[in-house]
DNA sequence: CCTAACCCCTGCTTGC
DNA sequence: TGCAAGCAGGGGTTAG
């Protein structure tokens, strides 16, 4: 799984200056130039790996940091050098590879939409971005994402030991107060209180959980709450373990498709039977808080 | 402090 | 068949 840590980057070609620039982040334009940025990654050694939210940290050997957002449509794939063929096949496979490419067109890298190529010292590592909303910041040091406050008001990991129903609960008791008429979808897509459900994760947890995504926070029940709550984990873990859903442009890091699509009991469910056991609801699709929003009008109440 | 609206961007879908 | 408009959406910024 970790493909690059342990490499050297040797090369960095940045294609679309804006996925460095900082642009629409916290941090616009603090290296806005591309040379600079080229420049200053090359010789050091990828040593670790760690996510917070939806963030991506790669820790570099003198801690210096490479921050990466994909949103939706952003993509890390990394190829590994081709094995040195036997002799003998050598000649021929570089033949059949002039007429008859190996991998389908669609994922030939680089293409037209990767924006930086980073060669490392065991492959080559692509960014891709066909919408271009994501971005690859490079930090001083972890200090300096701290003091930026580039993570400041994002709630707690899901699957972090502080993620307890007790907690979930509090929080939401909270938010009663303040905020009596918000909508739960609204709550949980604005990652305040807990960070990981987009908005396709929000609508498979409010469907299983049977509560519909515009019930006020203020109206739910402890019992909504707790099956809130482990609904979150659990499609959450789900989601993962089955690579992600791809709905868009996700790849894995070896460029495969996640499949958890395929589980999917709301999102894109429009006008089909709902598939919760013996329900006769229809899915609907509705425009709420700015997302398309996906809900069983028969059973999430 | 808040919320709603807008912005970034391209590819796919829909409608005429 | 072509073309334009609409839609998709994470999360930042801006206006009110």
């Amino acid at each position: 799984m970790p493909y690059i840590v342990g490499r050297k980057i040797k090369s960095v070609r940045v294609l679309n200056h804006k996925i460095v620039a900082g642009k629409g982040t916290k941090r616009v334009g603090s290296i806005d130039n591309t040379v600079k940025f080229t420049e200053i990654l090359i010789g050091k050694k990828i040593i670790d790996i760690k996510r917070r939210a939806k963030n991506l940290i790669i820790v570099l050997n003198d801690h210096s940091i490479l921050l990466v957002h994909l949103k939706m449509t952003g993509q890390l794939v990394f190829q590994p050098l081709p094995k040195s063929l036997p002799k003998r096949e050598g000649l021929a496979s570089s033949i059949v590879k002039g007429g008859h490419p190996i991998q389908e067109s669609e994922n030939k890298l680089p293409h037209k939409h990767t924006y930086i190529i980073f060669e490392l010292d065991s492959g080559t590592l692509y960014y891709n971005d066909v919408r271009q909303f994501g971005y690859v910041l490079y930090f001083e040091n972890e200090t300096v994402l701290e003091t930026e406050k580039h993570f400041d008001g994002i709630g707690v990991e899901p699957f972090d030991k502080e993620f307890t129903h007790a907690y979930f609960q509090y929080e939401v008791e909270k938010l009663k107060k303040r905020k009596i008429k918000t909508p739960i979808k609204k709550i949980l897509l604005d990652q305040k209180i807990v960070v990981g459900c987009g908005n396709i994760y929000c609508d498979e947890v409010l469907w299983k959980s049977g509560v519909l995504p515009t019930r006020a926070i203020s109206k739910l029940s402890n019992e909504e709450i707790k099956k809130i709550y482990n609904n979150i984990i659990d499609i959450l873990d789900k989601a993962i373990n089955s690579g992600g859903s791809s709905v868009a442009n996700y790849l894995l890091a070896d460029g495969k498709r996640g499949n958890y699509a395929d589980y999917h009991n709301v999102y894109q469910k429009q006008d089909t039977a709902c598939k919760k056991k013996g329900c006769p609801g229809i899915i609907k699709k509705t425009t709420f808080v700015g997302r398309g929003t996906h809900f069983c009008p028969a059973h999430q109440k």
